[in-house]
DNA sequence: AATTTCATGTAATTCGTTACATGATTCC
DNA sequence: GGAATCATGTAACGAATTACATGAAATT
């Protein structure tokens, strides 16, 4: 079963899919995986990158300081690495780790089968119906009691979660309807 | 200076404002202060109710099961609780402090003063605004390596911030322009 | 009679941060 | 010569979750 830490093992090896690469240069990349907001600290990615290699996820191997550059570190994806990571990507949860891996799952989207990618984006699509349903309700149940601001904020999440609705809606009929935009 | 375990604090506080509650009835509010999806475990609510009490900002008082009722523990807010709250509202700190407190300060903007509630609104806005910045950015730094659904995963995050950028510019000028919808 | 909802808590664990510690290289 | 960036880690701490433990009252 998925748990919480899964999801930085996911972008981990996903950024390391297309080519291997240090510590410090990962923790850049994963800025774009994770969102933009999102700065991961040394003391998560290094201790991750251990727990990686102990699986035999991936192998690291010391590179020398070469021509203007210094002595890093080189993480490689291995056979079991990639299997991993198709069983990550494709895996189901509980909702909070499909919800917490989606824009992970979503971003490694160029080397996931289509049958997959449809299975995220509908996986989605019904746990934000699910929301809009709960907030319906708690609006309904607490409508004497709400100010005008309260309602404003229920207002504007209700409609930002029908946004993202009518995003993913576009996106199946997407991927239903002609080729994808690139297939590997 | 602010810390993240405030933010509880804030909304208990917040909501113990309006009248005395128990635990259980507690967890349930909170869910529309936190946000629907949100739902708080005990085993972080009765800590915090713990901490609260030993702070003085809220009292305990056991209730006897009364008709129909059964014996629960509620909770009152104290003189030195509803100072303690009026400062967690306006104070200001570290971005990560305010990007996840905005929720439950807007959601308490009934009781705030409008220029507390303009400070509010214009900070989240410039700390959205950098958010842009940053996407742009990394947008461009990683244009030629990236491929049709990270850049469509990036658009689509890059649209929902400038959507509540729009929003907040409506609530700011509302909050400037004429009278609020309640002031208490 | 059984299940759900009400109601309160504790213990172990996990996830992740901040601060600490170190040092080379490059740019100004 | 000093600052910024590159590069890798550890230790202490903090916040919150899950699982555990208990039991009464209401509903079906």
């Amino acid at each position: 079963m998925a748990k919480r830490a899964d999801v930085l093992d996911l972008a981990v090896l996903g950024l390391l899919h297309d080519s291997p690469l240090h510590g410090y240069e990962l923790r850049k990349r994963l800025a774009t995986v994770l969102g933009p907001f999102r700065v991961l600290s040394y003391g998560t990615l290094y201790p991750c990158l251990k727990h990686l290699s102990e699986q035999g996820w991936i192998t690291s191997s010391d590179v020398a300081p070469g021509a203007g550059r210094r002595a890093r570190i080189v993480y490689e994806l291995t056979a079991a690495g990639k299997e991993h990571f198709d069983a990550l990507v494709d895996e189901s949860g509980p909702a909070s780790w499909e919800d917490e891996s989606f824009g992970v799952r979503f971003a490694f989207f160029a080397r996931t089968p289509t049958e997959v990618r449809l299975r995220i984006l509908e996986g989605r699509r019904s746990r934000l119906e699910e929301r809009l349903d709960s907030i319906s309700t708690s609006v309904a149940r607490s409508r004497e009691r709400a100010d005008q601001y309260t309602l404003e904020l229920q207002r504007h999440g209700l409609e930002s979660v029908q946004r993202e609705v009518r995003w993913l809606n576009e996106l199946i009929s997407h991927e239903r309807g002609e080729t994808p935009p690139r297939d590997t």
